[in-house]
DNA sequence: CCCTGATTCGC
DNA sequence: GCGAATCAGG
């Protein structure tokens, strides 16, 4: 994977809205492992997982584990390569197991239902905007490989949801942000890096339904245009 | 079962 | 650095 500034840059702006890493992936044709290696990498701030920390609060009694969660796949290959020490001989450890495709991902099921809308993270992480329910449209059009128009090409058709004016309210300091002076609609596409000083919106208005200027817009819908196969 | 995100580790 | 495999909770 290519990690351009670009993607970067719209890795951080989904993330920062809250997309699941699933939907992100998607979005960038990308698997979510991806998403979330990555915004590991990058810093990002941790989204609530659906998994709490085993010790979330400590002071408990016990205790000695420090760190027993070095279960991981080390472990397979662990026995495997030591399995001829101990376990060689009665049966074969079979380490083979969960290695087939066992959940995969959800390869192209039709009717998926729509993201649900995250909830805002009492983290300090401030959602800038609404996530843009997009998968529907993009499942119809993947869905809907098979059209014979080899004359009448249908409307290109955005294949975007129309997003409505988030118009989030500011709850919290956004000083530094600048924000568009006027009301009207504006470019919402990021600048810089949220939460830091210079960070701002692009501002310029967008095109008509779209939260993003034509510029803009083009860099964040190629891909999408593009992903479908 | 499905979903989710986190972590580890071979590449 | 990257991401598949894996883990683990809801």
């Amino acid at each position: 994977m290519e990690w351009t500034d670009e993607t970067i840059a719209r890795l951080r702006d989904l993330w920062s809205q809250g997309l699941s890493t699933a939907e992100i992936g998607r979005q960038l044709s990308i698997t979510k492992n991806a998403v979330v290696g990555k915004a590991h990498r990058l810093g990002l701030p941790p989204r609530p997982s659906p998994i709490r920390n085993r010790k979330a609060a400590d002071g408990e009694a016990g205790t000695t584990e420090a760190a027993p969660r070095r279960k991981s796949p080390s472990k397979a290959k662990a026995v495997e390569a030591a399995g001829s020490d101990l376990f060689a001989e009665g049966k074969d450890a079979a380490p083979a197991k969960a290695a087939s495709g066992v959940v995969e991902k959800t390869a192209e099921t039709p009717a998926r239902k729509a993201p649900s809308a995250p909830e805002a993270p009492k983290a300090p992480v401030q959602p800038v905007a609404a996530a843009r329910v997009v998968s529907p449209v993009q499942k119809e059009a993947a869905a809907a490989p098979h059209r014979e128009a080899p004359i009448t090409p249908p409307k290109p058709e955005p294949r975007v949801a129309p997003a409505p004016r988030p118009a989030v309210p500011p709850r919290f300091s956004t000083a530094g942000i600048d924000r568009p002076t006027r009301r009207g609609p504006s470019c919402c596409w990021p600048i810089g890096d949220p939460g830091t000083p210079g960070f701002h919106f692009c501002g310029a208005t967008p095109l008509p339904g779209k939260p993003y200027c034509a510029e803009h817009a083009a860099i964040a819908y190629v891909k999408i245009r593009d992903r479908r196969d």
